[in-house]
DNA sequence: CTTCGGTATATTGGATACGAAGTTCAAACA
DNA sequence: TGTTTGAACTTCGTATCCAATATACCGAAG
């Protein structure tokens, strides 16, 4: 009997509609507050209200937008209290994460994982912070789904979804110094995970997460 | 000038076909699997298409419901698998929680708290699970917002709203000898609460779930 | 008996048009 | 200056229509 891959068929419109607005909002390109109204989108991505309508549910429900009743859609402000919430959540499922994910070890993911903090060096050196964004969301997301759980996945995935805009403004601004410091930062964790030792891999992992959020808590409050 | 009471503002359509919906899976009035046709549930509620396809969205992102495409909604199974996931996400998060309410706990909390338990007793006494069951849910939605983090609070419910067509289920079946013992927990609980022992606290919680965890277990093994 | 093919039916996903109700905003008014 | 009023806009929901696809059934061929 034949195993093939079965056909991937193409997302709906809304799915479409969803992943755009999703990436807009993440990338900073609409600020926060902003008035998400459903003809303007409509007429950009040529299609009728519905999908519209559809795709911005789904993003409120991963809590990149609000809604006001008779009002409409605004992509979220976050509080910085907000912010301290989602890290203290995330510590916690990182945590759980790295619990599940180091008994699946394995020469590959080593030898990925690698590579992608070569990778952040490069970008580092180069002082591309775009690229070092980049590399760190799919540094943590590998972890992710080492830890195959897939509920663990989808909800620390939806905590950093919401906190991506202000990761990414924040980035924008990082010292050639702070740059230097991510490289090494992930190159330590990975030195811990390779030892598979899972509680001292739950501490390191947890030192990563709190580092990020004093940085990024220093950046915001700079800011108010 | 007149102080009268607001309005009471009815939800939209979407939000009270949402909440219909909810519950009745969660009672288990909607089997695992059931197809929700649009058409049927809009005729139902006496509205039109488009609140329903929204509703289901809400539910989707709860998790509740799946979506296959061109195929439609159905209502999720779980896995025993993913049973264990919430469970371990649960533990973290709920203690999580205690770490944040703990500092906010006040003599009103605790009466508040042991009179549940009191009804809790009386339910057992009586025999009437269903009471027992809503009981509990109050109990521990009470603990999520003495927390104050609302982030928190929304994963939180939002993982026991997954499991709550089961736990309804297997709450059916309790012995009497579990409901006492249902009860005693959440005594003991509150004794270790009102001490505001934090780290003792987190232990209590971490107990009280894990075990409550044991128990669904046991209770759907034994059903396959 | 199984497999193939065609056909009928049901459902989704989307388009379009329409209308009621609420919000915003600016101009006219007192 | 401060208030009122009214037009324009927006959401939320209704009602229809349509194309694409899934599914079930049925009959014929191997």
């Amino acid at each position: 009997m034949f195993e093939l891959e079965p056909i991937k068929q193409s997302d709906s419109l809304s799915d479409e509609v969803a992943r755009r607005l999703r990436r807009a909002i993440k990338r900073g390109d609409l600020p926060r507050g902003t008035h998400l109204v459903e003809q303007e989108i409509a007429e950009q991505f040529l299609v009728s209200r519905m999908p519209v309508r559809i795709g911005i549910q789904k993003l409120i429900d991963e809590g990149l937008v609000f809604k006001e009743p008779r009002r409409g859609a605004f992509v979220h402000t976050f509080s910085s209290k907000e912010l301290d919430e989602v890290y203290s959540i995330r510590v916690a499922l990182e945590k759980l994460v790295v619990q599940f994910a180091v008994p699946n070890w394995s020469i590959e993911i080593e030898a990925e994982l690698e590579g992608i903090v070569g990778q952040m060096r490069q970008a580092a050196e180069a002082g591309d912070r775009q690229q070092g964004f980049e590399l760190d969301s799919k540094f943590h997301s590998i972890l992710w789904e080492l830890s195959q759980h897939s509920i663990l996945i989808e909800v620390v995935s939806s905590l950093r979804s919401r906190i991506s805009r202000f990761l990414a403004e924040a980035n924008e601004v990082l010292s050639p110094a702070e740059l230097n410091h991510h490289v090494t930062a992930h190159q330590a964790l990975v030195d811990v995970l390779k030892q598979r030792d899972i509680e001292r891999a739950k501490d390191a992992i947890a030192d990563h997460i709190l580092d990020a959020h004093e940085r990024i808590r220093n950046y915001y409050s700079y800011l108010d």
